[in-house]
DNA sequence: CGTTCCCTTGAACTTTCTCAACCAATGTGG
DNA sequence: CCACATTGGTTGAGAAAGTTCAAGGGAACG
């Protein structure tokens, strides 16, 4: 579950990953960007698979907009890897009230925190058409036994997925309207350009209801605050079509967002 | 890091751990709630002991109220479990706005979100004296390539962590003054309860500063609502010690908060 | 072509924050 | 031991930010 702000960008298994890619052409971009690719017999050359590859067991999965890949509360039998397309997590309380945890992309793998407790602990929507793997986790696991890199890798992940938590509890408990929408189209930009698309301009995939539940606002001051930036100059937005006048000075500006 | 709401009670793994206190006289109680005990020298008498477990190096380390035990940018080297006394975990903006991430107590493990990054992401400061564990987290690595149980306990405790922190976001991004407080002193009753503490009555070891960080309040908001408690007959508050009229109508008052 | 969903904008209202004064407890140095 | 400073906590009043309620517009879809 990608709960928060990405880092600027992720260094060194992206950077492997993508050597990988070109060695072994990797069948989809999003598979270059993903931390179990090793894994994936797809992925991986008959000659140059380990021999306990082939237990990892990957499905494939489609989703249109609005389909659950899983519920709150369901038994935690895969974790999954985003190949193309995008998804929210939600969680509920018990009035109703939800809370959206975070948006997942291409390359984003998810579920790792259903880990400890064998059942999911978010909902996960696609929010437009999507297609996922699922990695059967009883498999992953045993092959972890056997492969320390991936272990590690798999630490790594988690801890990761931490950090980006307690950033987002720093935008959450002392961000201002403004810079927590801020922080979100930074985030969202250096996410897509990671992925190979502009960093300046691109479509929101999520309604202004969801972005406002995400940041802790309502659905109405995210369209006010959209509004107010477009006012200064400093983006141009065209329902959800988002783009930086000037994504460097806007970096600038909001720059106490991006970390210490 | 502990960020957030803690589950009502943690389960399995405290059972297990107590049992094996009961079995192997763990010399203190914080221990029988560490997750890492089993790698404890002083914690497994040396018939016991793993072969490589004499790997793992335990040092033990004082801190008085005021001492950090480490900076957000250290180089990680070593995690922590708490013996005994207090800590607050804290990330900094770049302009200087300070955000509390979590309080930290007796048995509580921390500073795991550094493995991914090398460094250590936030501040680590006792509240009060304390005595921590530290250990050294490359023979820990070493003794988790052998030992698979401590593998799989090490990534459960990771996401656990997770799952704390994104109850934490819906803590921040959704709820009143009045129910972040509730949340937090009934997540502080069922932490001092589960180390055989009253659940009724404790002491905050915290400031209301430090605390309003916590929820992302105002050190006021924070002594206004404690006051508002208190003139609805639900709290008895004096200082630091806090004590529920009735726990169990209080909860369930704020029951909205405690998980779907 | 009408319905639905999403978005925008305005105005009144609520909550929380900010600023400020004050009190109580604790610690310090003469 | 007392005067004084410091730290932590309470309370009030006004300001600011964001929410709620309400109305209306436009694109998308059957």
């Amino acid at each position: 579950m990608s709960i928060a702000l990405r880092q600027r960008a992720i260094e060194v298994p992206i950077q492997a990953a993508r050597a990988g890619a070109a060695l072994l052409a990797l069948p989809i971009a999003a598979c270059a960007r993903c931390h179990l690719w090793q894994l994936c017999t797809p992925c991986v050359p008959p000659a140059e698979r380990q021999p306990d590859a082939e237990r990892v067991v990957f499905t494939r999965r489609r989703l249109l907009a609005g389909d659950l890949l899983f519920n709150e509360g369901d038994t935690f039998h895969s974790v999954y890897a985003v190949r193309s397309g995008s998804l929210k997590s939600t969680v509920t309380l018990q009035d109703g009230r939800e809370q959206v945890g975070g948006f997942l992309f291409a390359g984003d793998v998810l579920a790792l925190d259903a880990i400890a407790s064998t059942r999911h602990t978010s909902t996960v929507m696609a929010i437009e058409d999507t297609q996922v793997c699922a990695i059967s986790y009883q498999s992953l696991a045993g092959a972890m036994q056997r492969q320390t890199t991936l272990q590690r890798g798999f630490s790594r992940q988690l801890s990761l997925e931490m950090v980006r938590a307690s950033r987002m509890l720093l935008v959450l408990g002392r961000m201002s309207a403004q810079e927590r929408l801020a922080a979100f189209l930074l985030d969202l930009s250096s996410r897509f350009h990671d992925r190979g698309q502009s960093a300046r301009e691109f479509n929101l995939r999520m309604t202004r209801a969801e972005i406002g539940s995400y940041l802790g606002l309502t659905l109405e001051t995210v369209s006010r605050t959209l509004s107010l930036f477009q006012q200064q100059g400093l983006l141009a937005v065209e329902r959800r079509r988002i783009r930086f006048v000037d994504l460097e000075s806007f970096a600038q500006r909001f720059e106490s967002v991006l970390q210490g």
